[in-house]
DNA sequence: AAAGAACCAATCATCCTACCTTTAGAAAGG
DNA sequence: CCTTTCTAAAGGTAGGATGATTGGTTCTTT
């Protein structure tokens, strides 16, 4: 007859809405969220109210409170804080095999569902990792590479397999083992095949390619330390 | 020179405190937990303190609360709240993708770190489909088969993989589209040809049986609504 | 002027008491 | 046996008081 009214505590209302604001954008990650007294007046709640919508923020990961000083934004999704805690306690070689899992599948998917739009995309920064490794520039290398291979998971158009790539792997880039590995030459990491077998719409190949790839990202790990846990913390401390 | 001391609110320790209750799993999924008095008293905090530390609890997905009847705990870990949280938003073919991409990689890593146990383990979980299916009983034939699956995923001995596999998946064998593909023959499904791969150690021939095994789940499902929402609530209300 | 110490205001952390709302289950009534 | 009513228990919300921490400012000393 009727559907059954969304009941839901205050605090939780209150968790919906400042958790909208952040995955919306509205508060910028590393910024602070106004203090207690505005936020309870704004909201027209009661400070135990707001405490525990912003506790659950907290232990969710979306936020960082520090005594003395505010509330501060460390994430924008429930998803990223919480792979990105478990992602610090994995090894360097579990999280390259599994990125490889999801590489191989996006590039297969692709292989079916990419627009030309994102095909071109993978050109242009194809092009980029060439242009950056041709002038040594590691880390624009690394962040060309990432866009490249963000580009291809987009291109399976499955948005769990998005998200889930996007959140595991995006603080990875910058950990310090992989600044181990950057190619002599663009060939080497057969961006080029991998994308031409996408271009063929050529699944095999393009699976084929990512095998390549990754193999080629292993072997510097395994021969030293790729059992040791990732660091990433942003800070050095 | 001195280990920096670990500085948390009192409500941070409470939450760590109940968290591996839950975890250890001496509270049970499904239990009440004792009254907020009786915990405050346990724990020697104000009720504001509890509150915001079960709070927390309750956003991740560990524990929910029903007003005037009490709080009760609903998953084990915060990775399997939260995925299954996204899981619930996912269509049937993007978890059977990433599935895809899941059970292929653990094959070929079984292939290379498998154990005998796990070897005979598998037999054993194979054996029981067969006879499951012999005697058309499709729901001891899901619980078989997710069990092989998961011997096998075990026996990639990577703990990111194992972790992921298991708390994206696991709502999903019982839900209502995957009653729909039951096999007639185990020969079908090509576990034998898996198992035989990873008992020889031959990843290209483990990864083809995987594909196999995924495309044959894969096909009722596109013909039908693959494009609905997973729907994991257990109620169905 | 530079370095250090003392101070201060802002902000979160904790605790307390009080009262409201909802629920499950017992009790009463048919 | 079923339905209605009542009640104790449990969580929900509110507001105030006090403590602890932090960052910046000001003052003092060299």
């Amino acid at each position: 007859m009727f559907e059954k009214v969304e009941k839901q505590t205050l605090s939780g209302q209150v968790y919906a809405r400042l958790e909208r604001l952040i995955t919306n954008g509205e508060w910028e990650i590393g910024s602070r969220i106004p203090r207690e007294a505005d936020l309870m007046e704004k909201l027209g709640v009661s400070r135990n109210t707001l405490r525990e919508a912003i506790r659950g923020l907290v232990q969710v990961g979306l936020l960082e409170t520090r005594q003395g000083d505010g509330t501060f934004v460390t994430a924008s999704s429930e998803l990223s804080a919480i792979l990105h805690k478990r992602m610090s306690r994995s090894s360097v070689i579990e999280a390259l095999e599994v990125q490889h899992a999801l590489d191989r599948e996006a590039a297969a998917l692709a292989c079916l569902r990419r627009t030309d739009e994102q095909l071109l995309q993978m050109d242009q920064y194809s092009k980029q990792c060439f242009e950056t490794i041709e002038r040594n520039d590691h880390e624009a290398y690394r962040d060309a590479d990432w866009l490249l291979h963000r580009t291809i998971v987009d291109a399976s158009h499955n948005q769990l397999l998005i998200d889930l790539y996007e959140n595991l792997f995006e603080k990875l880039q910058i950990s310090f083992f992989f600044n181990r590995f950057i190619p002599e030459r663009h060939s080497e990491v057969g961006h080029p095949a991998l994308i031409a077998a996408i271009r063929n719409r050529d699944a095999r190949a393009a699976v084929s390619a990512v095998d390549h790839y990754i193999a080629l990202f292993k072997s510097p790990h395994e021969e030293t330390d790729g059992s040791m846990l990732l660091n990433l913390s942003g800070n050095g401390e």
